[in-house]
DNA sequence: CAATATTCTTGACTTGTTCAAGAAAACGGA
DNA sequence: TCCGTTTTCTTGAACAAGTCAAGAATATTG
């Protein structure tokens, strides 16, 4: 993705251009489900000397603005991906925590509705499918799930 | 819930009966989708001396075996809950954390099909619905979600 | 009741993330 | 282009939730 693109997205939202957060837009673009260990590597490829906190301090921002989506499934750190505004969902793997994208189920989103919301506002309904990828299905077939490092 | 109760939980599943164990599995099941911290409190309350650590390995067990259920939202801390086995849902709110059930949308478990599973092994469809609970929505009816602590 | 395996206590430690103060950089206007 | 203002970044400390590890205590089996 050209540097100018990640200009325009920055720009697009309101947000000052600097280089600490073209460099992170264009990671999280580039890597898959990252978590901040790998984003803050990938930056620091192009920057060396940026801070921790200035890869923290970017993905807030670029999250808040909606360039990033922020995901995390239970027992797993912060992960960024890119792929915003379509409401897809998550494979992750119970074994070793592999994610993979899966299209909305049900069309267009939100792509369900809560059969009694209790009175919240409802904007969102997040999916995430639990299992095995095809790597652990396969390797401990006999392994129960979660227990796999007992 | 009686004592004998939990003790029979506990032994269905194939688990020593100890008073840390049965404390916490009374505490999840009284108190609703409560964090570790507060399921300490409640334990203590019977048993003023239990370790932090034996009410985190109580629930790791517990979980292990089916008899309690870990959920952890996005930003939020774990939590426990009782009511297990019936793949019911979850709505939270972004701005206080609230979270309440949800029945399953679409019937018997698991609810949803993957649209395409990449050779993953899916065995469950974990579903949470986002938004603002009945206090936060009408108490800061023009804040932007996520944003009204700054 | 004794033997054995499991569980609990104690206390240190890790990891991911946040806080805070000042230095540096980006943007808007002269 | 330069200046002033505002935002962002650096630095370094701090924090919370949860984990690790060794030995003491307890539950269960025979």
């Amino acid at each position: 993705m050209p540097l100018t693109d990640l200009e325009q997205m920055l720009r697009g939202v309101g947000l000052r251009v600097t280089r600490p957060r073209i460099a992170v837009l264009g990671a999280v673009n580039t890597l898959a489900h990252a978590d901040t260990d790998s984003i803050i590597g990938k930056v620091r490829a192009d920057l060396p000397d940026v801070s921790h906190q200035a890869v923290y301090d970017s993905l807030h921002t670029l999250t808040a603005k909606g360039l990033v989506r922020r995901i995390q499934p239970s027992g797993s750190v912060a992960r960024y991906e890119s792929r915003v505004g379509d409401n897809h969902h998550h494979v992750v793997c119970r074994s070793c925590g592999a994610i993979a994208d899966v299209d909305c189920a049900h069309g267009a989103a939100p792509c369900l509705t809560a059969s009694n919301d209790h009175g919240f506002v409802i904007d969102e309904a997040e999916v995430i499918y639990w299992g095995l990828c095809p790597d652990c299905s396969t390797r401990v077939p006999e392994l129960s799930p979660l227990e796999g490092s007992t």
